[in-house]
DNA sequence: AATGAATGAGCCTTCATTCAT
DNA sequence: CATGAATGAAGGCTCATTCAT
């Protein structure tokens, strides 16, 4: 009984370590210089081990890629379960967007550069196919947020869920792939720091999404953090 | 004298057909996938010559996408010199952008792969001094106009150029990446259309950037527009 | 008692499982393109199991074949024993392997592929034991019979048998090698039937090792046969 | 100019030197354990280089035997030009055929082999035609010899030229493997002569196509053969 | 007896890059 | 200036085989 499920759980081990040694090199090295070897070596496993556990190198960096989707869904997610009103969640996501591009960003790497090549017509149809359902459990998130906003009439009736969510991925994520590339000639040379930027491009955007009583219960929502925050210091 | 002049030209002449031909390989195949040899062939050259023009794959790749940057350039500056109220000029940028994508977008991927992979470290340094310079190139056409916004008072004082800038350019790069990759589905399956999205999303920066003064000078500009095309239709 | 004998009797049932798998993998794919992946998977077996009944692949591949010429053999048997003369059995014998290579060619290929190859140095001793005495077997039938004609006045003395046998052999065999690889060039291009080149090839070699009586005989034999056949017919 | 003929003739020479080094692991390994590394080293050049020359490791495999069937063609063209009657030159043929199997024994396994495996598939195009024209320009020889002799009426009128062709290379060829196989038993254990075998069943095919004509010149050719060769043992 | 899991050894092939001419 | 030729260095992937359970 217990026999099978501890093989199980050993199995599921080892594909743990290899996304571990996997994520390392590929982090080190980007995806065409990331060799197989070395994440063999890393895992401290046969290279022809990972083979059974993953099809091919690209389909090894998506999983990667995906543990990364993995825990920028639980960071979104928490910032939309916070009870505060819909509105100021809304604003959550886009700072917990923030707060996982400094926390993991190589998985923001990887997915970035994941976006733009012809990686996807070398990965098995299995793994796109998981890819694709974890995107969509992402944006679900931030999408049924905004729906509640314009529920509760915070948001303008004509704002479009998934559009309005598609702007703020969109500033955000510009920004981020600055702050990832040049962020000190940013704020060295421009005197420009690329968060506030972010946050103001997120602000405009809600500006113009808002209905009046939105805007009071989104001030009124950050006013509470603030409040909230200055406590914790003391 | 106009034997070293022929020369010249004639050298220079050999530089575009290289990159002519680097230009329709990478194109079709992407860095990774294309070969120096395809290149070669292509260019109806030796492939130890493409090496007395580039000192590696890489540079070429560069070299390609610059002159891309070159186009990108082109354009914002015909949509920056219009006579049209400074306002209407910045709106003007991010209309030419897109044209640029719709008509050139093997450019934008090119240039878009290459912001994120481990791709800088094997180019020449030199390649690399251009290629930031073309980028301040492009960079000081919108900031300059918006600063022109600014100085007339049709943007709010507080607006800081360049990240006013690259608010628009996060805006705009981020919805021509999804129109890119699966403008199909957001068109389809969620009618979207991302090219109106991408515009509503500048028209609400824009609109907590201007003036009072500048919002009537944009109406006006964007109602004279409409009035032209109309009349040329007719 | 009964225990031991059904343990035997399910063992041997291995055998022939993974003898048919390993079979329907050699024929479709050669030797060298089987893997033993497959066949286990065929035989739906774990592929360790595979080694518990056969040292390696190459005997795997000898025990199939190895079951080919166990179907030769009783084939030519029966030609052996049909209680016509010895020289028309003699003849049969030749019409029974051709029969067998229309009916089981790939056992004649396996045979073949074998025949000329560095295989046999992987090969366990054991089985080439077991092949050389398959081999002795299939020699024997042909061999006795050809000595019945030869005891029987209807070959000639000075002949042979063993060494009839390898001339009768060596025309067939390469015959059909012919056939096997272009049938249909012979066919068509070259307007040969390499059937009858076969039967031609043998009655050469029969007319020259015969006696007169054994042409009578033989001859008489044939007729015989031919108005059985009529007969049937009607 | 004569600078290119020499750079021309280098090339001959290395694909020369190429196909030395391959023949001898062929020879020695077989195709499937012979390694291109193997080649490369043998040859004294990168293993790369081998690529330039030949598409495949089954190419270069094609190539070495098209050598090994050069020689044949050459040996057989020899022996059917050599001033004898037509009837005695088709059985020189033979005799030739067995020359080649005792001189370059390592071709006829190479030929034997490549003619049973799924190695065609893996060939290029341009290769598998070379290798079709080379394979006609051998059958032709024998071919047009059989042809004179039909024509000279040595050989009987009914007999088909590429009929009578291909059941001598079949007689040849069986008794060749088996030679090659285990001539040590057939002569030890059995008691047989193989090569006496093979002659003795290309003279039954003789017997049956010769005319009386043709029997009489042929002894006679073959007496005149006798007898110089007495003269010259003197 | 049966097998799931692991792997070591290796192989073909590709290409960017260099040099001698 | 142009290039044909050569190659070093790797790299992904396969598979027969073994072993602990």
């Amino acid at each position: 009984m217990g026999i099978t499920e501890r093989k199980e759980r050993e199995k599921e081990q080892r594909r743990e370590d290899i996304l571990d040694a996997a994520e390392r090199v590929f982090r080190d090295k980007g995806l065409a210089a990331a060799t197989m070897d070395e994440i063999a070596e890393h895992a401290e496993l046969g290279k022809s081990t990972l083979y059974l556990y993953y099809k091919s190198k690209e389909d090894l960096y998506l999983a990667v890629t995906m543990r990364g989707g993995e825990h920028l869904y639980e960071m979104l997610k928490a910032a939309a379960s916070t009870g505060e009103p819909s509105v100021k969640r809304v604003w959550n996501m886009g700072e917990a967007y923030l707060a996982y591009f400094n926390q993991y960003r190589h998985y923001f790497q990887m997915y970035y550069f994941l976006e733009n090549s012809q990686l996807h017509s070398q990965v098995s149809p299995e793994m796109s196919e998981l890819c694709a359902l974890a995107d969509q459990k992402i944006w679900g998130v931030v999408v049924s947020t905004i729906q509640e906003a314009i529920d509760e009439g915070l948001f303008e009736k004509d704002v479009v869920p998934i559009q309005a969510a598609v702007m703020f991925w969109s500033n955000c994520n510009g920004l981020m792939r600055q702050m990832d590339r040049q962020d000190a000639y940013w704020e060295k040379a421009l005197n420009i720091n690329l968060e506030e930027t972010m946050q103001k491009g997120n602000m405009l955007l809600m500006e113009g999404m808002m209905t009046q009583k939105g805007r009071l219960e989104f001030e009124k929502a950050m006013n509470q953090q603030q409040t909230n925050r200055e406590k914790e210091e003391t």
